[in-house]
DNA sequence: TTGAAAGCGCTAACAC
DNA sequence: GTGTTAGCGCTTTCAA
């Protein structure tokens, strides 16, 4: 059997209150006797029992994680949002909190049902991780639990949240691009939604910003669909025939610049000789890919650390008034753009 | 404050022994009464506490999936593993168990410091998700929880055991190849240890089943860094002297398999005219990517369903017999292959 | 078929 | 400074 309190206490001769003060660091006891149970519990391996400590503390000492499927996969197979669980789980470390997760399927959210954690309250808060429908998120709010949004579209009064500024790191890219002399630059995307339309708001505000007109010819929008590849290949082939042909492709993220990159290859120009191209996100491939990726970097371990440190000041009420965080975003330069 | 079984007890106007028999749907509770309880439970939104269930029955209804951060970013960053985590949490969703991670740190590991849930014992069962010290997996498996390891490298006579067949998938790719008409496949890979060695056994079997001599000089091991892509560039060019040129490449994953293949295009050679490129692992990119990656294909959320339903038999003890289960593999056709 | 009471392991008043 | 005791919310004997 498990080793209890009780235990510790019968053999270092007090009672189970004084262990428990010893054990928790209070002030109102002896210090050779919290000395003594300390040891004891040491030799002994007391673990004290997450669940009846709950019980009586009436807090959890977990937080959970919680993201959607929408499709096939979850939100956190995603490398992206994987990397945001990954800084939440770092900051999380130094805590005593554990870290329970949930996966909430499309049915569920369009059921409007609640994860079990939060309909048990079995958590002392919540991060929401990705999207979510607004109603969705406000019901979950609603159960007061304390809740940080990770990488949500819209705002909510009653959580803080916090997302990349994907506007302002299209804009840097962009602008980049025009600095190094390119003069044609287009915008390809696949779909236009979310942080799609954000970056190409960036891109716009980067033309305007260095008086360039906007070209509609140069924004295109694949179909949003999950044949990607030939999609792109498509498009791609499209703006080859263009004329002038872009200098340079700003593409909506990374694996659609290597894709893109790909494409460009094939039709016998060379990247970035004759055409420039830009990622976004910066993933893992970015770096290793030949040439290396141009990119904008989502800083995505800060993302997850500041929402789970956010999380834990709210938790110890440190703080009360809701905002919504903008994490800065960064233009890294490589192999793929060059100065014309 | 939240709603009790002593509220629906009253509400009820029975006892909340009673209450609790008809909630779990004992059989010694008058339908009439049952039926009114439940509904009366619905009405109040009434949720049981998880602690208290933990506590009075002694067990957690929490599963555990414990994996290692070796470097810097913890195993379940790593996409392959999150689609393994994503099996775990496709069967443990039809359960009414709760999922809680736990990523150990290196340091940690070596100084043999046992995850929170398993010291506390929180947990009813644990999945060990990636590779551990053999030394440090044994010693949470002696602490009792029921424990199944998936993408282990080792056998233990404590738990079950699941892990992809690596060589067997090898073989097929490479043996694929020959039957294709290839004559000089070459193996590459990023250092030769763990699955990667697994690979290359594969290869040879596959040679000598063919009766094709191995060639050591296509035999490639890069160093094992983190700067990989210096490194196959590196390697393809040397590859690239050899005479005869091979005309297939194996990789020892669809990353490199990636990285082999921009090298070849930009030494002017043409994949898969010039040269054939197979990966391994299936990763969503090899579809996409232009030429699509021919690749051995791992069922990484199989795994992980398996792993958790083999973890649900054994704490529900209709399991005894610790058993090894190798997941069987398979060889995937696409564009980087061609018929010669 | 129902209910009273004990107990799961811990913390926190409160009394000593 | 230390111990007694009453819960925290639930399940489960055991009696009625």
């Amino acid at each position: 059997m498990k080793i209890t309190i009780y235990d510790v206490a019968k053999k270092a001769g007090v009672s189970i209150s004084t262990a428990s003060k010893a054990l928790n660091g209070r002030k109102d006891v002896g210090d050779r006797t919290k000395d003594g149970i300390c040891k004891i519990a040491k030799e002994l391996n007391y673990e004290p029992s997450r669940f009846a400590r709950a019980l009586a503390l009436r807090k959890t000492e977990n937080v959970g994680v919680i993201s959607g499927r929408y499709y096939r996969a979850p939100v956190m197979t995603n490398p992206f949002y994987s990397r945001i669980l990954e800084g939440i789980e770092e900051v999380m470390a130094e805590t005593d909190y554990s870290l329970v997760t949930n996966v909430v399927k499309k049915e569920q959210i369009d059921d409007m049902v609640l994860p079990k954690m939060v309909k048990e309250k079995s958590v002392d808060g919540l991060i929401l991780l990705g999207h979510f429908p607004k109603e969705y998120a406000e019901m979950v709010i609603d159960r007061g639990i304390p809740v940080v949004m990770a990488d949500n579209s819209y705002d909510s009064a009653g959580a803080d949240s916090i997302a990349a500024d994907n506007e302002g790191g299209a804009f840097k890219a962009v602008n980049e691009l025009i600095k190094l002399g390119h003069k044609r630059v287009a915008y390809v995307s696949r779909g236009g939604r979310g942080s799609f339309q954000l970056r190409y708001d960036g891109y716009k505000r980067a033309l305007a910003a260095n008086n360039m007109e906007l070209d509609e010819s140069l924004s295109v929008f694949c179909r949003e669909n999950h044949e990607e590849a030939d999609d792109i290949r498509e498009w791609m082939k499209r703006m080859l025939d263009i004329n002038p042909k872009p200098d340079a492709l700003f593409m909506c993220n990374d694996v659609n610049a290597i894709m893109a990159i790909n494409v460009l290859k094939d039709a016998g120009l060379s990247v970035p000789d004759d055409m420039s191209v830009v990622g976004f996100d910066n993933i893992e491939l970015a770096r290793h890919f030949i040439p290396s990726i141009a990119t904008v970097n989502i800083p995505k371990e800060e993302m997850g650390r500041k929402a789970m440190s956010i999380l834990m000041d709210v938790i110890g009420n440190k703080r009360t008034a809701k905002e919504k965080i903008l994490v800065p975003t960064e233009f890294i330069m490589g192999g793929s753009v060059r100065n014309r």
